[in-house]
DNA sequence: ATGGTCGATCCTCGA
């Protein structure tokens, strides 16, 4: 089984790579973040044609999940959104059975900075994805895995430019990882650390050069319950995707899982 | 020393 999480930015300028990269790369299950396309707009033979079930959660220019499968592996018990949510909250994130195991897919809010109003969101959207977590765990007969962009370098390693002494950053503070800490506790385990102590990038800025120096960020994840580890047997980040034309920010993170 | 991007949508915002 493979199991992918890739933030695309806009399953619509993505579309021709992405579709290039199924066929290379014929994974089970595709977690795709920022789509930043309306579900009437989302581009479903992308996979269809190739052989893909999908289920989308979307909205109109930003954020937008979905996760395809691979015809037959049968999408059980599909929900959107965190719980009690109004109509109008961020679509980020999409949970479905499919393939044995229990998906939750994820694109954490970023934040921006430590003094934006979109910081205390990001820490109360964690903690209430921390509930989610919690009781799909408590509840769940199938293991569970939760991948996507959590927008979190859980440890100085998993940065370029780790915060320095005492200073508070983005995607690195005290809080962020501390919420993260809690995903840890409640039974989840961070598989690429579950591998090795590697440090590896799933994400580079655009900007100043990011991918051609080398200054990213490791804030894509696949994070696996008990049941999941033990059936874990690999995680690998095709930085090779970050390359060429018009490629995401982000490269897919590949798991497999022995089913 | 500094800034160097991209995508969607509206000409700015978000990452």
């Amino acid at each position: 089984m493979r199991l992918v999480t890739w933030n695309v930015n806009s399953i619509r300028a993505r579309a021709e790579r992405v579709g290039a990269w199924i066929d290379r790369q014929q994974p089970d299950v595709l977690c795709l973040q920022e789509t930043r396309c309306s579900d009437e707009d989302f581009p479903r033979d992308l996979f269809e044609d190739r052989g893909y079930a999908v289920e989308i959660f979307g909205q109109p220019g930003r954020n937008g999940v979905c996760i395809a499968a691979r015809e037959g592996l049968d999408f059980k018990r599909v929900s959107r959104g965190l719980p009690d949510e109004g109509v109008d909250a961020d679509k980020r994130v999409i949970v479905a059975t499919v393939g044995g195991l229990r998906v939750i897919n994820v694109y954490v809010v970023n934040g921006e900075s430590l003094d934006s109003e979109k910081y205390p969101y990001k820490l109360d959207w964690m903690a209430r994805l921390g509930e989610l977590l919690e009781s799909e765990i408590r509840s769940c007969v199938e293991p569970v895995v939760c991948l996507g962009d959590f927008n979190i370098a859980p440890e100085d390693r998993d940065t370029w430019k780790p915060p320095q002494e005492g200073e508070q950053k983005i995607l690195c503070s005290d809080k962020e990882r501390a919420l993260w800490r809690g995903f840890l506790d409640a039974g989840l385990h961070d598989l690429h650390r579950h591998f090795t102590d590697e440090e590896v990038y799933t994400f580079w800025d655009y900007r100043r050069l990011g991918f051609q120096k080398n200054n990213g960020w490791r804030i894509d994840h696949v994070l696996a319950a008990l049941p999941a580890v033990g059936r874990a047997r690999s995680v690998e980040v095709d930085r090779e995707e970050r390359k060429g034309k018009q490629p995401s920010d982000h490269a897919p993170v590949i798991a497999t899982f022995e089913m």
